[in-house]
DNA sequence: GTCTATACGCTGATAGAC
DNA sequence: GTCTATCAGCGTATAGAC
């Protein structure tokens, strides 16, 4: 077990290299279809010197999560009060969306976790999303009421984004299958500011 | 093995219940967190007698998937050229949302698989869907040429209406957890409604 | 048709040499 | 710190009694 005090600059990497192999490997197969074994492959080290690393395969997934959700929700935070509201949102989608295509991996990781009910993340959800969901969704709602947006349920808009902006990554094989040769996100962010400006710009039709 | 010529009624009724409890297991942990002892006790069965039934687990779940598919896309065939385009996508929108709420193992079935890479369902997506996206996003881009909707990404269009509606049964303890004691199915309609209204409605706007 | 018992490979984790 | 060797347990599947 590395020692507690200061880390040397090979433990680190070491640490990083495996974090790295495991979001390659828990991305593609779910943290109980994914194993030690072929992390540790794709991480250049044998089995048990990996699990001098980390204690346990569990240990591995928990840090991956925990370190990735920070940076994963920054797109959110970003969403600025000072902003102009149709704006800031808009540009939310693409930063959403360029994540879905730049970090696919992460993308899957979480959907991975959260379409089997989230057993290692459920209290990330309730204390790191939840209330920065609700931050938000209050700001839009203010948004909303002042006028500068079109009405809509401030929670399911950004379920929307969300999903919309993520079916990119989680579902890429279905997509690239269905649309061959063309890239996805080549359409993709026209697309997506198309449907969030008709659904929230304020309306000027009189009546 | 059963034998090939006429199953009998308790051979048909144990192969259903085995495929029951089959969809319950797999779509809650994926096909290899799923245990075919779990299936074998969710269907009253001894693992044995399971696989008197069924050659092999994964025998159970590709006649699983090649059975649920079928349905799974009904709501797409049901798409009528003959009825009002924007009448049209929304009753399929209204469709896709309730087999959300109504089937959410299903939904969660095919997540758990394609978010992986889709490995054993690969061939379906070429052979059954992509046909049927393909007749159906003509019809849709007919549509637009005709100037009954608005024009957009016909292909992205029916991603978009996939991953909104499939997102309230794929992430499911997600927007529970996020919405609390709220009913996500009592206001995702009238959101979903409204966000292909105003993306699909004609324009009347002069100028 | 259904059971108990079991074979056997795979997987997570550890022991101990170097 | 890293390796080889190995253990214990789980999971798929089969053998064979009833």
């Amino acid at each position: 077990m590395p020692t507690d005090r200061s880390p040397t600059r090979i433990q680190k990497k070491n640490r990083a290299t495996i974090l790295e192999a495991a979001l390659e490997v828990f991305s593609n197969h779910g943290f109980r279809g994914a194993t030690v074994d072929q992390i540790a492959k794709a991480a250049g080290l044998s089995k048990p010197n990996l699990l001098y690393y980390f204690p346990s395969k569990e240990a591995i997934f928990t840090e991956l999560l925990s370190g990735l959700l920070d940076t994963w929700l920054d797109p959110l935070r970003a969403l600025d009060p000072d902003g102009d509201p149709l704006e800031e949102i808009l540009a939310y989608v693409q930063r959403k969306l360029q994540m879905s295509r730049d970090f696919p991996r992460e993308s899957r990781l979480f959907a991975n976790e959260i379409v089997q009910g989230a057993p290692r993340m459920l209290d990330s959800l309730s204390k790191d999303l939840k209330p920065l969901l609700e931050e938000k969704s209050a700001l839009i709602t203010q948004w909303m009421d002042a006028g500068k947006l079109n009405r809509t349920h401030s929670k399911h808009l950004l379920f929307s984004i969300w999903s919309l902006t993520q079916h990119y990554a989680d579902f890429d094989v279905q997509v690239r299958t269905l649309m061959e040769d063309e890239d996805p996100f080549d359409s993709a962010p026209q697309h997506l500011e198309l449907m969030f400006r008709r659904l929230l710009a304020p309306d000027h039709i009189a009546g």
